[in-house]
DNA sequence: GCCGTTTTCGGCCCGACTGTTTTCAGTCG
């Protein structure tokens, strides 16, 4: 079993249990566990079974869950999801998708009405029989039906392109607003997540300040959620849903720290603040009722002995022991950007248009994917300092071996093999990295689906022959990617980000892979892409 | 179910909002 089919199955348990009224903390156990699990880069199985790198020293995971993690990584299956299941209806989990709805409010459903299915709570809620539960009336009722109608628009998750796409705009438009100091977008957009399911944008100003009135009259925006003093929240003609908060210039600091999430990364953080008996919130650290500080987010991460945080590291997955211990590590940044892997049956036109879009981001170097020496020769005189190398993508067979090219300076290795299990594949990839024949292992994906495999093992083969690991910037291809960064960091190999653009608009997506490259904690030195051109070239003569 | 600069047992983040309540439970982020 895949690792995300494991942190799905995992997440249905920490469901069934919360239905059950388990422990908030046992469900709380599970849901962490389902999200590290997901995050792997690497197959389960492919982790030793004791040690440093084992299940167990994962955070949040004991012996019991590294357990059911290994149960379902080798049958598929898990007693405790079966034994669940027959206690409780499966069926119920979809109930919790409805806004209003949560494990409470499902059980007391299920026991009161019998109620197991979508469909029977329609039913229900339009006889007006859920108001027979306590604690339920007319408007929760009124609001289910909402939820149940609108349900397929909802949850849905956005590209970070195109969340930035709706965004950007309006927050121009925010900004004008008079009377606004700071505002700032937060959440995993802040984060960088590859895909957003909503937007916190952040203002700093008077609660007086008519900004809420603002975005509700927005061009863009569809329908009000709600509409209070400090927080606004509205769903845009797209189906996004957009929550704009507003709080004193004072609270900032924390407000940004406390919204910009992730929540297990707030949690752990709270969680130093009630050691050093302190309470962090989004209003700002307190002692005892008394305000220490929150203007900046560097008081909060001050206030429990740790270095400010970067928003893309902000995921619980060991930046708090690396703040405290001085270890963050310098990310990559946009501006250390030198060269990028283009293509797309250019011509010399083409080429040229991208290169000067390219230069004007600081490029040194571009890797021409489909031309030929000769193009890349008649192109360059038009390229400026830009300098250009030919590329070909040859296609990687099922046992390793490497498919022909023209003659050209840079060749990308990617592998077509949606059929290949995750053993094959890696020892495909392994063959292929020792082949001596590519420079740069593109990461095999399935119509933008990643496909597992063993992560480290491949790197390390990559890193001995001096192989780049390809991570494709496009937008649908930068699932999982931030995972697979790291662990390519972790075996000290380096990747190499490819925009492959068509065109100059194109290449501007070259940030999202940066982006994931910074989530995967990598330095300028573990990204090819921040090499000048001479070393670049020395870097593909040493292969 | 996890975990240890209080701890191997007894804790486990914090606040806002909502709808239903006459003091709060449930949900959400």
């Amino acid at each position: 079993m895949d690792n995300e089919t494991i942190g799905s199955t995992l997440d249905q348990v920490a469901d069934l249990l919360e239905i059950e009224g388990a422990s908030v903390f046992r469900v709380r156990a599970y849901r962490g566990a389902a999200r590290t699990v997901s995050a792997l880069a690497s197959p389960v199985s492919t982790l030793p079974d004791k040690g440093p790198g084992s299940l167990e020293e994962l955070p949040g995971i004991g012996k019991d869950l590294a357990g059911k993690i290994r149960e379902l990584a080798e049958t598929g299956e898990l007693a405790l999801l079966h034994e669940l299941k027959s206690r409780t209806p499966e069926s119920l989990i979809h109930l919790l998708e409805l806004p209003g709805l949560g494990p409470k409010r499902a059980k007391a459903i299920h026991e009161g009405l019998g109620i197991d299915t979508i469909e029977e709570l329609e039913k229900a809620a339009r006889e007006g029989r859920l108001r027979a539960l306590k604690g339920v009336g007319p408007k929760l009722e009124a609001q289910i039906l909402e939820g149940i109608a609108a349900r397929a628009a909802r949850g849905k998750r956005i590209s970070l392109a195109e969340a930035e796409a709706q965004v950007e705009p309006i927050v121009a438009r925010l900004r004008e607003v008079v009377g606004v100091s700071q505002i700032e977008v937060a959440g995993s957009y802040r984060r960088r997540r590859d895909n957003v399911g909503d937007v916190d944008i952040l203002v700093a100003a008077d609660a007086s300040v008519a900004i809420g009135k603002k975005l509700i009259s927005d061009p863009a925006t569809d329908k009000v959620l709600a509409d209070g003093d400090t927080k606004t929240s509205v769903l845009l003609k797209s189906g996004l849903q957009v929550d704009l908060r507003v709080v004193p210039a004072s609270s900032f600091g924390a407000a940004m720290h406390y919204f910009t999430g992730s929540k297990a990364h707030n949690i752990a953080i709270r969680t130093l603040g009630v050691r050093r008996k302190l309470k962090i919130s989004e209003w700002g650290v307190f002692q005892e009722d008394k305000r220490l500080s929150g203007e900046r987010e560097e008081d909060v991460f001050a206030s429990v002995g740790l270095a400010w945080v970067p928003p893309e590291l902000r995921e619980d997955r060991g930046e708090i022991d690396a703040a405290r211990e001085g270890k963050l590590p310098k990310l990559v940044e946009r501006a250390d950007l030198r060269g990028d892997f283009v293509g797309g049956n250019l011509d010399a036109d083409g080429i040229a248009a991208i290169a000067s879009a390219c230069a004007a981001k600081g490029a040194a170097w571009l890797v021409v994917l489909g031309a030929t020496r000769h193009d890349v020769e008649r192109a360059q005189k038009h390229a400026g300092k830009v300098k250009l190398f030919a590329g070909a993508v040859v296609p990687i067979g099922a046992d390793g071996s490497i498919g022909t090219s023209e003659d050209v300076d840079v060749v990308i290795g990617e592998i077509h093999a949606a059929d290949l299990d995750e053993k094959s594949l890696t020892q495909a990839l392994v063959a292929a990295a020792k082949s001596g024949r590519i420079h740069v292992l593109a990461r095999p994906s399935n119509g933008g689906k990643p496909k597992q495999f063993d992560v480290e093992a491949v790197a390390k083969v990559c890193r001995e022959h001096g192989v780049l690991l390809g991570l494709d910037a496009r937008p649908a291809f930068l699932a999982g990617a931030d995972g697979y960064a790291r662990a390519v960091k972790d075996t000290g190999a380096r990747i190499a980000i490819t925009s492959r653009a068509a065109n100059a608009d194109e290449a501007a997506h070259i940030r999202f892979g940066f982006d994931q490259a910074r989530r995967g904690w990598c330095e300028a030195k573990d990204v090819a892409n921040t090499l000048s051109a001479e070393a670049f070239e020395t870097l593909l003569a040493r292969r």
